[in-house]
DNA sequence: CTAACAGGTAACAATTTCTTAATCCTATTC
DNA sequence: GAATAGGATTAAGAAATTGTTACCTGTTAG
């Protein structure tokens, strides 16, 4: 899957390192901006996955800047949790109503922090509803049991080799360049060179047998119709 | 389907006139209760489909309260969302492993509520029937008593560990991943490290033995089929 | 009061998977 | 029939993921 973009906003710099280093060691892209006005702009640019804003900031607050998100098209769906100081009820009401997802007081575990995160942006990510299993040819690729079922075989790939076959199964006769299957398998902005593709061909092929996946040779892949 | 009963128990009257005025809005039915032991005598008589439960309560608190009905097999499987005042950490810790299945704090809006109470109603709907008891392989699997019975060998397994096989066994096949255990085992809006479900399903199998539980690395855990 | 248990976290070992890069093949071209 | 181009194959190191153990906190049973 792609990398998630996290916009964390503050006016305390010391603090925005420290998240930025943590998010970033758990895989997660961070932009940084230290009040409202300038999280905005950022957002606007990039359309972080999520948005990490302190509600207390010179400038503009928190909870002004969530309420023009909050009006903005491209903005309007992007998951926000506020960082607070502990004990300010009061703030904490606005925030809430003002369409905040979740709330995190200061002073906060990194590890509370990343779990919350990735908590908000489950509930987020839920409206997923493509098909979990493709029966083509004589196999069928069951995703919710991570296996490729063969008569009375099962092959229990490995993630990528899995996600990989799924994906070219998925749209059987058309032909899918290397770039396009990294981006879509791998996830974007991610750096593999391309013929990581090919390596995983193979072990499929392995596994399965060379009857599924077609070269095209000077394009790419193709799962035979 | 018959309309949903829900049991709101708390001590502050109008809050609770509130939520009740709220739930009903929504095509609830709602009881009330003032003290835990009330809520407890009310849970008995209607068995509600879901419980809303304070946690600071004159007579019997929350957490008394809950505590009584994990042990009554009638009341066991209700799910119980707590209703908390925001920043009692220590409160917090308490009742999420006493065994809520959501934690609200107060005060909170309307539709978050209702958006919380119908996700954690979902969660429990699921299991159609939702049978108590599961054979699988050579395994039974009684939650009444919360006990795996293989031949005649009996194992008493801690709460989590019990909720987490059953959980798990009764999607016997399924991949679910450590999020998806976490929300559906733990609670929604619970946060705990993910990697906690490593040690419960070690635990699990240094019990049990490890032919029932398959790690899919890089996705998450399945019953055996 | 102490010991044992439950649950959670953290650290590091063990293992698997992924990626790269080098080399081998094979068709095609000139 | 070499040269070339693109893919296949392989092996090795890196990276990621899980297993395992230890430890901490709070609770429960004697």
């Amino acid at each position: 899957m792609a990398k998630q973009t996290i916009l964390v906003v503050d006016d305390e710099k010391d603090l925005l390192d420290l998240i930025e280093y943590n998010l970033k060691k758990e895989g997660f892209a961070v932009l940084k901006a230290e009040n409202g006005e300038e999280g905005i702009k950022i957002a606007k640019e990039h359309k972080p996955d999520l948005v990490l804003l302190d509600i207390m900031m010179p400038k503009m607050d928190g909870l002004e800047a969530v309420e023009i998100m909050r009006q903005d098209d491209d903005l309007r769906s992007i998951p926000i949790i506020f960082l607070t100081a502990r004990g300010d009820e009061k703030t904490e009401v606005e925030g809430l109503n003002k369409g905040g997802d979740d709330y995190i007081t200061k002073p906060i575990s990194t590890t509370k922090l990343i779990s919350r995160i990735k908590a908000v942006m489950r509930r987020f990510d839920e409206p997923e509803d493509s098909p979990n299993k493709l029966e083509v040819h004589d196999i069928t690729i069951d995703r919710d049991r991570y296996l490729v079922i063969r008569g009375n075989e099962e092959f229990q790939l490995p993630r990528k080799e899995f996600e990989l076959l799924f994906f070219l199964a998925s749209r059987k006769g058309k032909v899918l360049d290397r770039q396009t299957l990294l981006n879509k398998v791998w996830g974007d902005n991610i750096y593999v060179v391309d013929r990581t593709v090919d390596v995983h061909v193979r072990k499929i092929r392995e596994k399965l047998g060379d009857h599924y996946i077609e070269t095209v040779k000077g394009v790419g892949y193709r799962f035979k119709e």
